[in-house]
DNA sequence: GCATAATGTGTATGCTGTGAACATAAGATA
DNA sequence: TATCTTATGTTCACAGCATACACATTATGC
């Protein structure tokens, strides 16, 4: 393909790339939305497409939301890799919940639709290894600060998912709102109270 | 009113208790279709009226929604304070956290309805009050097992959040079916994590 | 007994997701 | 260059949704 699909006039009959300009367009959609309301014709109307031409490229809507979400754990788990990154030593883990508290404040659509929206059964191929490599980012976090030496495996899955617990329920309750009637800083709330368990 | 509202032939005119059984059908609709689906069109073909007799009781479909999660959040208040009544000593607090996993695992829609769908900010007068009951109802209960004398009204909420976001963490995974993966039985598990980390 | 309020129905509007038939463009082959 | 094939976008259609408005029916207070 010879013609440019950056700065594209879109008044041809061919868009060039559409299924990025959706998958793209669709989560500054999901992200301004910031519930309820997210429909395919929305989606279209500002791509500058018809409603069906979103059937070309995904079977149907859950298809498109299934490369949204597998878009989110990517995003997620860079997020805490960076966040580990930057921390030093003992920090590390908690650098990293941190990060993942703040993803769900920043993006509370995104986060619904990769944990609530389509259930772990009904992932198909991509999303279901996006989300794999996400909750493995997040156990090898737990394993790096094991105290002493090699760590019997099940012992770090068990630690990871009460870590787990922890920082998803702190986040859910930031992005549905339960803590904005407390103080007037959820999200400090919220990171002050990892700190406090951690 | 003579007329029995039980066993109500309902080939009349007048239903007899129109809201309290939309109310009630509305949470059995609720229960079954664990997800997704749930339409005023539906709940009024089951009761056998019109789609629109609603709204002589609802102002739209968000009041009656917020009539169900008042409705619940009684129900998990209620189910709080019997554990806790039936458990001993100690083992009071952990028993309530029991119960609220319980509960959202029993409930999936109706927990997320409560906590999800209405914010708190949009929430109205019999729905504010019913959830600041039930925070209430958690906040009690780790004042009760606090050790030592006289608490701080501060330090106590404190913890209190930090035992919701635990317990609200493992229940929303669970409802969400994240844990099925892991295990054969999500709600040993997430009741075993909430036992660990207590 | 009758006016009036409470409650349920009928009809209509503008959304939504999605299927089927069609139109257009790009690429391959000759 | 002319024609066939395939990819991609459009049009039209349908059923289900929340909900507004006008109307019908029943219950209730005087």
């Amino acid at each position: 393909m010879s013609t440019s699909s950056k700065s594209g006039p879109s008044d041809r009959y061919h868009h060039g790339d559409l299924r990025r300009a959706l998958v793209d367009e669709a989560l500054v959609l999901l992200a301004e939305s910031g519930d309820g309301g997210f429909s395919l014709r929305e989606l279209a109307r500002r791509v500058g497409v018809t409603a069906n031409a979103s059937y070309r490229h995904f079977a149907n809507k859950d298809a498109l939301l299934q490369a949204l979400a597998s878009e989110g754990f990517r995003r997620l788990s860079a997020a805490q890799r960076e966040a580990e990154a930057r921390a030093e030593g003992d920090e590390k883990l908690l650098a990293g919940g941190r990060s993942y508290i703040r993803f769900a404040h920043a993006n509370p659509a995104l986060f619904r639709l990769m944990f609530s929206v389509i259930p772990p059964h009904r992932r198909e191929d991509e999303l279901r290894e996006a989300s794999r490599a996400a909750f493995e980012t997040l156990r090898q976090a737990v394993a790096r600060g094991w105290p002493g030496g090699e760590p019997d495996p099940d012992s770090v899955t068990r630690a990871a998912l009460r870590a787990w617990a922890l920082v998803h329920g702190l986040g859910q309750l930031l992005l549905d709102g339960q803590l904005d009637w407390l103080e007037e800083d959820p999200l400090g709330l919220a990171e002050a109270v990892l700190a406090d368990t951690v």
